[in-house]
DNA sequence: TGAGCCGATCCATGATGTGGAACAGGACTC
DNA sequence: GAGTCCTGTTCCACATCATGGATCGGCTCA
C-alpha cells in the first residue's frame, strides 16, 4: 500500500480524458479535488447512464450509484460522503440521498456511525452468489493472476466482456517499484479500450468487431477522441496473427501493456489476461517473455474450464 | 455435491412457513413446483419490499429481483427463466422483463445464449469491492468456518446484521451424512430468527432488543406465527449469562443449532458464528463441545479484527 | 457570530415506470 | 397442420412514482 502513494503525482489525465461532453464539466472539476488516484477518472465514467429511454432510468441510476460507492470506498479505505457521491455522479444531493437510503434499506450499502457510505453485506453476498452462478472464470484465474504479477513484477489483469463494454474483473499487483494504476477493478470501458479488451475483440469475427465499434462510435468520439479506431483495428488484425495484443501506451500516457485472449471451449470469447507497466518494461525482448507467461496461464485456465464444461 | 441430492425429499416447509399473508398465496403455490431445495422458501421471502413509500420503490424492486436471480441461479446450477422469476416475485412478466433488461444493461445480470438469467460480472465485482470496503469480517471468518465445519462435521454459519434483519453471510458444510439445509447464503430473516441472529441480539442492550422486536412485530406475526417472542426473549436472556445460544429446533423442524456472538473491540455487535445440525447432534455433551469450538474461533476472529481497528 | 460544510427533509411537478394485453416463435400433442 | 402451452418480447395509455430545488438543523472552524 505505501508504495502506491509515491505515484500520486502522476499525470492522472494521462491523455485519456478529453471529454467534450458538457455534462462532464462538473465532474472534471471535482476530479482532482476528491480522489487523488487515477481511478477517480474511471469512477466518474462508471456512473454514466447507458442507453436511455428503456424505461428503467432509476434502476440504472441506482446501480451506477452502487457501483460508484463501491469504487470510491474501495479506492481509499474509508467510506464515501453523500456530497462527494452527489458531486461525482452529477446528481442533486436529495436524489442521491433518497437512492442511498433505498440501497441501505436493502442492505447493499451501509453506513457506520457517522462514517461514510460503503458497500453493505448484501453486496458481499451478491458477489458470493455470483461466483456460484456466473462462471468460475474469475475464481479460476485468481492464482494465475498472482503468478503473473509475481513473475512479471508488474500488474496483471483479468478483463471480461459485458455487452459492448469490457470491465476489469480482477487485478493483482507485483512488488515492483512502479505500479500501473491506469485500471482498477470495476473500471468499465467500451470494448477496444485496453489491451485485454482488444484481445477479446481479436477473438471475435470481423463483422462482430465492426458491430462493437459501431455501437460505441459515439462514446469513442466523445470520450476518447485521441484514440484512432483504425489504429485499434490494426492492433486487432495483428493480434489475430500473433495471438497477442501489444498496446504501446495508446490509452493512458506511459501505460503500456500486453494481453492475450482466454479461449474456453464451448464458450464465446469474453475474457482476456493482460499485464501492464511502463514503456521501458513492455518493449523489446520483454514483450515476448510477458506474452509467454500470459500464454501459459491462459492455456491453463482454458483447459481447467473446458473440461468442466456447461451441462 | 452429490451428497446433497439424497436430502432433497426433506420436509421443505419445516414448520417454518405459516404465511397468513394473502400476497404470498401465489408464491406458496409456485414453491414446490420450481425449487426443490428448502431455500425456495427463503428465496420467496427475499423478494419482499421493505418499507414502502420512501420514494424508491423501483430500486427496491430491482434489487430484490437481483437478489432473487442470484439465489435461484445459485441454488441450482443453471439460470432462472423469466417466467419463474416473475412467478416467484409475484410481479407481471412485462415489469420483470424491463427490470432484467436494465440489470443486464448494467452488467449485473447476464444471459448466455438462450440460457436462463444469472448474475453477471458486475455482481461479481461488486462483491470484490465489498470485501475491500465493507469490513474484513467475512474474509477473516472464512478459515474459521472451514475449521468449524470440518471439526463438527455439521454446517457452520456466519450471520451478520443489516438493520433489523440478519443475513446468512457465509456457510461451510462438513462432510457428515446429514446436511442442515435450512439456511443458505443470502437468506435474510428478521433479527431473532436463527441461532446466530439470537446471538447477535444477546449482545445488544435490552432496550435495543425490544426496539428490534417492535420493529419486526408485524413480520413476526405474519410470517412466523408459531414462533413465540417470549421464548426468544428467554433464549436471549439465557445467552447473556451463558455466552451462547441454543436453539432446539424452534424455527425449522429438526434444525437445531448453537451460536455465539462475535465480539470485536471498537465495533458494534453485528455478527455471530453458529453450527446447525439435527437434534441428536445438538444435545447433551455435544452442545458444550460445539460451543467450545465456536468460542475458540470467535475469539480468534475477534482478536484478529480488534488489532487492526478502524482508523 | 457567521460562514461553510455536512446530511436530512419537504413537497409541487411532470417525467417516469407500470402492467395488462397482444405478439412472435418454438416444442409437443392430437 | 391446426391445436394447445410453453417460452421471451413489444406496445402504449395511464397515474403512480421518482425528481430535485429549496429549506432546515447540526457541526466545525475562523
Amino acid at each position: 500500500m505505501p508504495e502506491r502513494e509515491q505515484l500520486n503525482d502522476w499525470d492522472h489525465n494521462g491523455g485519456m480524458y478529453n471529454g467534450a461532453d458538457p455534462q462532464d464539466e462538473h465532474r472534471m472539476k471535482m476530479r482532482g479535488k476528491i480522489l487523488r488516484r487515477s481511478a477517480s477518472f474511471n469512477v466518474a465514467h462508471a456512473v454514466d447512464d447507458l442507453e436511455p429511454g428503456t424505461g428503467a432510468q432509476s434502476i440504472q441510476r441506482a446501480l451506477s450509484l452502487l457501483n460508484l460507492v463501491g469504487l470510491i470506498a474501495g479506492e481509499r479505505g474509508s467510506g464515501a460522503s453523500l456530497s462527494e457521491i452527489a458531486s461525482i455522479s452529477g446528481r442533486p444531493k436529495a436524489s442521491v440521498h433518497r437512492m442511498l437510503q433505498a440501497l441501505i434499506a436493502m442492505g447493499y450499502v451501509e453506513r457506520f456511525e457517522e462514517g461514510g457510505y460503503r458497500l453493505g453485506v448484501q453486496s458481499q453476498i451478491l458477489g458470493q452468489l455470483a461466483q456460484k452462478s456466473v462462471d468460475p472464470l474469475v475464481t479460476e484465474s485468481e492464482s494465475s493472476l498472482l503468478r503473473l504479477a509475481e513473475l512479471s513484477q508488474d500488474t496483471a489483469f483479468l478483463t471480461m466482456r459485458t455487452g459492448s463494454y469490457s470491465i476489469c474483473a480482477r487485478r493483482e499487483e507485483g512488488f515492483g517499484e512502479i505500479l500501473n494504476n491506469a485500471l482498477s477493478v470495476g473500471d468499465r470501458h467500451p470494448l477496444g479500450i485496453g489491451a485485454g479488451s482488444l484481445a477479446i475483440l481479436s477473438e471475435l469475427s470481423p463483422a462482430e468487431v465492426d458491430a462493437q465499434f459501431d455501437a460505441n462510435a459515439q462514446l469513442f468520439t466523445e470520450r476518447y477522441p485521441k484514440v484512432s479506431v483504425t489504429a485499434l483495428r490494426d492492433i486487432i488484425d495483428r493480434a489475430r496473427v500473433d495471438g497477442f495484443v501489444h498496446n504501446p501506451g495508446l490509452f493512458a500516457q506511459g501505460s503500456w501493456a500486453v494481453g492475450v485472449p482466454l479461449k474456453i471451449r464451448g464458450s464465446r470469447p469474453r475474457a482476456a489476461l493482460s499485464i501492464a507497466s511502463i514503456a521501458e518494461r513492455v518493449t523489446g525482448p520483454r514483450v515476448e517473455r510477458l506474452v509467454a507467461l500470459l500464454r501459459h496461464e491462459a492455456k491453463a485456465i482454458g483447459e481447467a474450464l473446458s473440461t468442466q464444461a456447461e451441462p
